[in-house]
Formats: structure tokens, sequence, C-alpha cells
RNA sequence: CGGGAUGUGGCGCAGCUUGGUAGCGCACCUGCUUUGGGAGCAGGGGGUCGCCGGUUCAAAUCCGGCCAUCCCGACCA
């Protein structure tokens, strides 16, 4: 390519819109455009890069044995009903009539799709299958940010394994487990996997690979000293150590004029009632049933687990009126003692406990001498906290970290979900029909993009591993005017595309300044440079976009030595 | 959905308080000079001032409504 002839409109100043280093940098190098909230063009640049990790992403895909499949962005609406996911996922989901008034959904993933064609897998024998398929996926999010991070309309890498039995999901989900490992690695992103919440999206585990980001929107726990790392919607730590006074509780209901949280409790009552001597009392609809909700007072609520734990598609806090009436009382008085009628769900950390003070359900008064397993119907125990920075690991003891990480993948086992509702059968040896059991697999194209951004530039620009670079080699001639510089980089640039490098020659009559900073922006690897004064000796130089250094190299050895540099 | 901010040539911004000829830098076009780190001089082209309505002799500017975009939060496979 000749630079003279590419669009490749650089920007000099940063777009004003534009906070995170990858949308900035993305925008001002040529590669993205906005076209509206969520939604961005892919100029020449961005696509090369999008087609580079894609090329990588097909690779290893085909190297487990995945077979590429191309399906339609718009699905008829009577799949997803099928799958409940109509009904499940609610606003994110874009959907459409057809004039026949016909419901459509534009794809979010493609579970359904791929189980009803799994419905022609005729027998076990056929099994394990790979499918996957690069394709554009919708989501009405409600808030795209961050450039290309979070977006509206976006690529993705999609597969779906389908397996006679569990096993067959296990080695399938270890298989695509190691391909990602590649796949990430190959890009030149460090993703670590790390336990994860499934989500809507159901199934019995998940792994996310998240890669270090102040960008990022995950927050993800690990462990200084052991391998534990998750998720926080999944991280547990170890219980603390607490001793509750000895002996028998004895059940008593107290006054508290006026006392309506946990620290004006604790204020007022600091023998009873220290926070972590205390019961939180939350209420919650969950699919429309009211429900207690207990953590400990020090405690913080992480409502992606409590989903988690009940399987509820919707939950929100109850209102002060529907919580007066049911309990009687108005928050900062709540309690779950001796409450029937009710579901009642505890985190585990307040298990075995006693001597605890809680609400009474009447308005300035709580109780004191609270034993759980006595004086609760603790109908389901569940994890259902916030894990802290600094609490000890669940598995060494060890202080644990957390820190914001880009999800860049995730790979789910679901099992049979969806295979049962569309009937995706196969036969056994015995001719019993059994659900196909499935697992589902997904990489973002354009946030692994922006990850690889976020993670490789400096203040000139962009860094690219030379794997996904939109190109390999710029080859920047200085003085396009006289005839001799020209000559020698045309006969250059002929040479290195001989040689199979991807290089573009910047032909255009600019200034060396102008050159030198655009290709810093747009982050080439690594740049040439033909001058009349290196000429005369014979040389060019070869400047290493990380770390911007430079040799000088025998014009009849740049070849070689590029080819050295980039295998 | 709640809070905050912003919409003026392709990009970045001023002008709005106090209503009266739409302006600056970059980019773009032409010419000359210049050429190893974002050139100089001269000339030139390009804007429904987000949209609708109102006030006024007169609205980018004042008032009302709406829309869009960004940031924080909620939410989020």
């Amino acid at each position: 390519m000749r630079w003279s002839q590419a669009f490749i409109p650089t920007l000099r100043e940063d777009p004003a819109e534009a906070e995170a280093a990858s949308h900035r940098l993305l925008t001002r190098g040529g590669f993205i455009r906005q076209l509206s909230a969520g939604h961005y063009s892919m100029l020449p640049l961005g696509q090369r890069v999008r087609a580079r990790i894609g090329r990588i992403i097909r690779r290893e895909m085909d190297a487990i044995g995945g077979q590429q499949f191309h399906l339609p962005a718009l699905i008829p609406g009577e799949l997803w009903k099928r799958s409940g996911r109509w009904d499940l996922v609610g606003e994110e989901l874009f959907r459409l009539v057809d004039r026949k008034a016909a419901d459509f959904v534009l794809g979010f993933t493609h579970e359904e799709v791929f189980a009803h064609l799994a419905t022609e897998v005729p027998s076990y024998r056929d099994l394990p299958q790979i499918w996957y398929q690069i394709q554009t996926k919708f989501r009405d999010e409600p808030r795209p940010k961050g450039g290309v991070l979070r977006v509206r309309e976006f690529t993705m890498k999609d597969s779906y394994s389908l397996d006679v039995d569990t096993a067959g999901l296990d080695a399938a989900f270890d298989l695509h487990h190691g391909a990602y490992r590649r796949i990430f690695g190959a890009i030149g992103l460090e993703a670590i996997d790390v336990e994860a919440s499934s989500g809507a999206m159901g199934g019995t585990k998940s792994v996310e690979f998240v890669v270090r980001s102040p960008a990022g929107e995950d927050w993800i726990v690990t462990c200084p000293k052991c391998d534990y790392r998750a998720n926080l919607e999944r991280a547990v730590s170890a219980p603390s150590p607490i001793r509750d006074p000895a002996g028998e509780a004895k059940l008593e209901r107290f006054p508290t004029p006026g006392i309506k949280t946990i620290a004006a409790l604790a204020e007022s009552f600091p023998n009873d009632a220290p926070p972590e001597r205390q019961i939180k009392t939350l209420v919650y609809l969950l699919d429309g049933a009211l429900t207690l909700v207990l953590v400990r007072g020090d405690h913080e609520l992480l409502e992606q687990k409590l989903v988690d734990a009940t399987g509820a598609a919707n939950l929100r806090p109850a209102t002060a009126a529907e919580i007066r009436s049911a309990l009687g009382a108005d928050p900062g008085s709540l309690g779950a003692v001796n409450v029937t009628g009710y579901q009642i769900i505890a985190d585990n950390e307040l298990s075995g406990r006693s001597h605890l003070v809680t609400g009474a359900n009447q308005d300035d008064f709580h109780y004191r001498g609270v034993d759980v397993g006595r004086d609760i119907a603790v109908g389901k125990w569940a994890s259902l906290r916030t894990t802290k920075a600094g609490e000890p690991c669940i598995r060494c003891g060890s202080s644990i970290e957390i820190w914001k990480g880009i999800e860049v993948g995730h790979i789910f086992k679901l099992g049979t979900k969806y295979s049962k509702v569309m009937g995706a059968l196969v036969q056994d040896d015995d001719g019993q029909s059994h659900p196909i059991v499935m697992g589902s697999y997904g990489i973002g194209l354009e946030r692994a993009m922006a990850a690889v951004v976020e993670a490789n530039h400096d203040e000139r620009g962009i860094i690219w591993p030379p794997s996904i670079a939109p190109y390999q080699v710029v080859l920047t001639v200085l003085r396009v005017d006289d005839p001799d510089t020209m000559s020698a980089g045309e006969r250059l640039y002929a040479n290195l595309l001989d040689r199979g490098v991807d290089v573009i020659l910047d032909d255009r009559d600019e200034r060396p300044g102008v050159k030198f900073a655009d290709a810093e922006l747009i982050g080439i690897p690594y740049r040439v440079t033909i001058g009349p004064k290196g000429l005369r000796a014979g040389k060019a130089e070869l400047t290493t976009r990380r770390g911007l250094s430079t040799e000088e190299v025998e014009l009849g050895a740049l070849g070689s030595r590029l080819a050295e540099l980039l295998s």
C-alpha cells in the first residue's frame, strides 16, 4: 500500500469526547469513527487489525476441530420465545417486526440458532462437534462507553460445543480454554482466566478471560500468593473469625428510638451491637416474590450473587410501601426473627452465629440475643456478600487484591438448556434419546483490539504487536522529490513485498515530522527511514516502535534483518 | 432510569453574560519558498450555529420543549 493513496485520516488533536486511551488513539489514528452511541465504522486500518485478530482466532478454532459457519444476524423471535430468552433478556435485546407482523430479534448470541441446527445431528456417533462463526452481534446496552470497549453492535467469535454427555462437555471446555490462551497470547494480550458468574446464560460453570486495565469494567479478585482468582461476582474470601459470647442467647426486644442505620445502632449500643454482630435485613422482589436477604451488619450484598443463588430472572429492591405492608415496619427496624410466609436467604457468614442484634419489625425496636439457627427460618444459605480487598484468601489466607479488568472472552458450560427446548436430541447405543450437552464460548473482536491498545501505547500513540498490526513495516521516504531517494525507496518497497513483508510505503510529500508522528500514532511496529543522507552511505534506519530505538542497516541487508525481527 | 456536562465548517475551540455583519487554530485547495521531528508567505473554498416553537424590528445569543453525545451512577452474558 502507498500511503499517498490510502485513507488514513489521522487527527492531530484528541477527539473531545474520547476518554479511554483506546478510544482516543483508535480515533486519532484513523482506525475507527463513531456513527452513533455504541456504533462504530471500521476504517481501513481498523478493518485490517480486526481481520488479523479474526485470522488468529480462526487458526486456533480450526486447530481444535472447529467448523466455521455464518448464521443470520436477524433471527425469528419464535426461537427466542422457545428458549425463554425473549422474556428473560428484556430491553437489551433489539427487537423488530417484519411486514407480516412477525417478531424478529437481532442476534445477541446464537445458542438458539445453533441448537436449532443441532436437531439435524442424527446420532451420538456424530458427536462431538465444535461449531463457530465470526459475526455481528447486537446488544442494546443502556450505556455504551469507552469507544469500542462497550458497544451496541460488535463482532464476536462465538462457538458452541455439542457433546453426548458432561464428560464430553468438559473436554470441549478444556479445548476452548487452551485455544483461548493461545489466541490471547498470539494477539499480544496478557489475559488471565478467572472463575465467573454465568449470569442469564445459565449453565453450570463459566470462566472469563480478563486483561488488567483501569479502563475495564469487571472487578477481579486475585490472591498474590496462590492461584485463586475470580470475578468479584463469584469471589469469596475466608470468613473472618468472630467469637460470639458463650452461653445460650436470650432473645429480647429493646427500644431503639430514632435509630435507622447499622452505624447509629452500633454507636448507641457499642457493647451489644458492633456492626459485625448485627444482621442487615434487605427486602427484595425475586420474580415478584418478596424475599428477606440477610447479611452481616458490616457486609454488603452483591446482587449478582443473589441472582446466581436463586436463579431469579428479575430482581429489584422492595419499595418502602411493600416492606411496610409485608413486615409492618420501615427500613431501619427490619429483621427476620420469627418471620414466616416469606422466603429468607442468608449469607453463609451468618451461619451458626448467636447473640446478634437485628430489627424487630416494629419501628424503633430491635432484638438482641438473636440465635440465627434458633430464631430465623433461613430457607437458603449462599455467599451473598461483596468480597473486599485485603480479606484473607479462601485457599491460602493471604491478603487478596481487587483490580479492574476488561473481559475479552468468556466460556460457558451450558448443559442442555437450549438443546432441550429446541429438541436437539441424539440417540445413544440403546436407542434412548438424550439432549445434546452444549457449551458456548465468545470473544469480542473489537474489544480485544481496544484492550491491546489499552495495554500497548505511549504518549506518541499505539504500539501494535506485529501479529495484529495493520502493517508490519512502514517505509518512510524523506524526500519524495529527490529522484535517487524515491527510487531507492521504491526498490526497497518492491523487495519487501516480494519477501512477503506487509509494508506500507509512505510516499507522501510531507515533512519528516509529519511522517514520523503519523507512523508512531498508528503504531506500526517497524519503521524504515530512507533519506538522502543515509543513502549516500548505502544505509537506511530501522526504528522499532516499542522503545523507539534505531539502528543503521545496509540497504541490502534490510530485507533479511526485517524477516529476522518479524519471525 | 437518576446526576452532571456539552452541541457553532472535517477536527479542536471562542463568541452567548449585555440580542444587531458568524470568528480563531488545525485540516483542505492554488502559487512560491522550504524539507531528518507536526514549515513559512500570499491567495482561496467550506458553516441550516443540534431540532422545533416562542419573545423581539432583529436570536448562535433570551425563554420553552425535544433530540443527540460524553462522564459518574444504576444496569449489563
